[in-house]
DNA sequence: GTCGTTGCAAAGCGTTTGCAGCCTA
DNA sequence: TAGGCTGCAAACGCTTTGCAACGAC
């Protein structure tokens, strides 16, 4: 991450315009619209380098392959659309985890995903 | 799953002898101590199938390939230990997903999943 | 004997890596 | 001009699929 390239800008910019957590694919496509002749891999290695310096952050989901976020946000979770694979953030995290967690363990962390229709998919 | 073979029954008690979710490739190791020459494909085709057939269910884990456990559980979810990467049952889940759910998506299903350290690995 | 099932190998699919050439600093 | 960065293609690891042989019923 040394260098400003036009390749890292477009991918940078693909993410930060995104409403929604993006996969490598969909970063390809949108960051295309800059750089037509943008490759995969340099898609995978920027978003690799970007999680690294912690300017985007990994969203996880089940099953799914991972999706990627401009880091620094609120705490939240995500919601995906079993039509249209779209991934969508919501806003609140009404739940306290620790009354579940068994005794003697130490929660660190959670994640939660909603799963169902999005708003489009859903008419 | 019409008919019943040494290898279904080895992959079927593989996964019933368990005392937590398991992967594939655990799955075959196990199957293998009864039927040594079994295939990896087999192994998936019979998890699809006993999916499908509601006997299995999926455990999806952020970040990690899915894995199997006995269907007819009580609705719960798992702590994913980071330590020994070992996935425990979480009895409780205070479900209020619906009022965190954007208006217009329809929320069919959740999964949550609990990190730390499990009661060994925190002592 | 039928045809569901299996094992092997090949094909997919998403991701990573090797390498020669490019281009930023 | 050096060497970080890129595009291409090959390599990878995991999962699925094609196909001929096997074996449950």
């Amino acid at each position: 991450m040394e260098r400003k390239t036009r390749q890292r800008d477009a991918i940078w910019l693909a993410l930060e315009r995104a409403s929604r957590p993006l996969g490598p694919q969909e970063v390809l496509e949108r960051a295309r619209q800059e750089v037509p002749r943008l490759g995969i891999a340099t898609v995978y290695r920027n978003i690799k380098a970007l999680v690294a310096a912690a300017r985007l952050r990994v969203v996880e989901l089940p099953g799914v392959p991972d999706r990627y976020e401009v880091a620094g946000k609120d705490h939240h979770h995500h919601f995906h659309c079993r039509s249209c694979d779209g991934v969508f953030e919501v806003e609140t995290c009404s739940d306290d985890f620790d009354q579940v967690t068994p005794a003697g363990f130490y929660l660190e962390r959670h994640e939660v995903t909603l799963y169902g229709l999005c708003a489009s998919c859903a008419l």
